[in-house]
DNA sequence: ATAAACCCTATAGTTACTATAGAATCAAGC
DNA sequence: GCTTGATTCTATAGTAACTATAGGGTTTAT
């Protein structure tokens, strides 16, 4: 198939798929005649992976790291296991970052009614502090 | 003071304030016979404002906007509080958004002891689902 | 007078894409 | 065989909010 075909099965828009084809996240496919790159279920197998590391906001260099680990079967699996364990510290950290953020924009909205002027707006004034 | 000491004071990066100033955060300092940047207290304020929006994740966009709005005490503050509406919104999305990566996470990890080979995984086989 | 510390502007790099421009290729219909 | 529209190609620039660097000028202290 070609790259219209691979985007639509996949939902990776097709800039994507050039994007990480570009950074060796998926190996460079057969080309037609024409220069058309074209795919199959191996290439599909291989953006899924990539799409759903990066649907857990893994970043692409740490993707590039499990592509290579996987070539080699044999070996011990902590450096991946690591790598989640990473991946779920810095979401918990975000996590509790968000929360205090809601905490703060909640209390500011609730310390001012929309129709005050600027210069009485409670939102206004926590901010200058 | 000079923007040394600003950026003391402040917590911000040199080049973090004059990035601000250029994206038209902050008002254009005096300048020293040396072409050196001169900051007062009303300075500090302005930029304490923008450091506050930010710790909140407002896009400097919108913290733009906010100064503006201030510019006119006597209009309604029903943007301002609209757009802290909105970033709660984002905010509250975003923490879906992780709840849900976390969970994933977790049971991926939980999926594998550190001491398989890669092909055994219990992570890289989630990961290829 | 000179060295260290500070400041200046302008430019490039970061992440993970998205959006163009301008050209080539292919598929379908006449 | 030809044209038209859809698809593809490469290369480049833009996005957000900074950070980092190069290559200079200025100030302060000795």
């Amino acid at each position: 198939m070609k790259i219209g075909k691979l985007s639509k099965v996949s939902g990776c828009s097709i800039q994507t798929i050039r994007y990480y084809e570009k950074e060796n996240l998926l190996s460079n496919p057969n080309r037609s005649e024409g220069n058309f790159r074209l795919y199959d279920n191996n290439s599909l197998k291989e953006l899924e992976f990539v799409k759903h590391c990066r649907s857990l906001d893994i970043p692409l260099s740490d993707i590039k790291r499990l592509i290579e680990l996987k070539q080699s079967p044999e070996e011990s699996c902590s450096s991946v296991n690591a790598l989640i364990d990473d991946q779920l510290k810095l979401v918990n950290q975000r996590m509790i970052e968000l929360k205090s953020l809601k905490k703060e924009l909640q209390k500011m909205a609730s310390s001012c009614s929309s129709d005050n002027s600027i210069d009485q707006c409670g939102i206004i004034r926590s901010l200058d502090k």
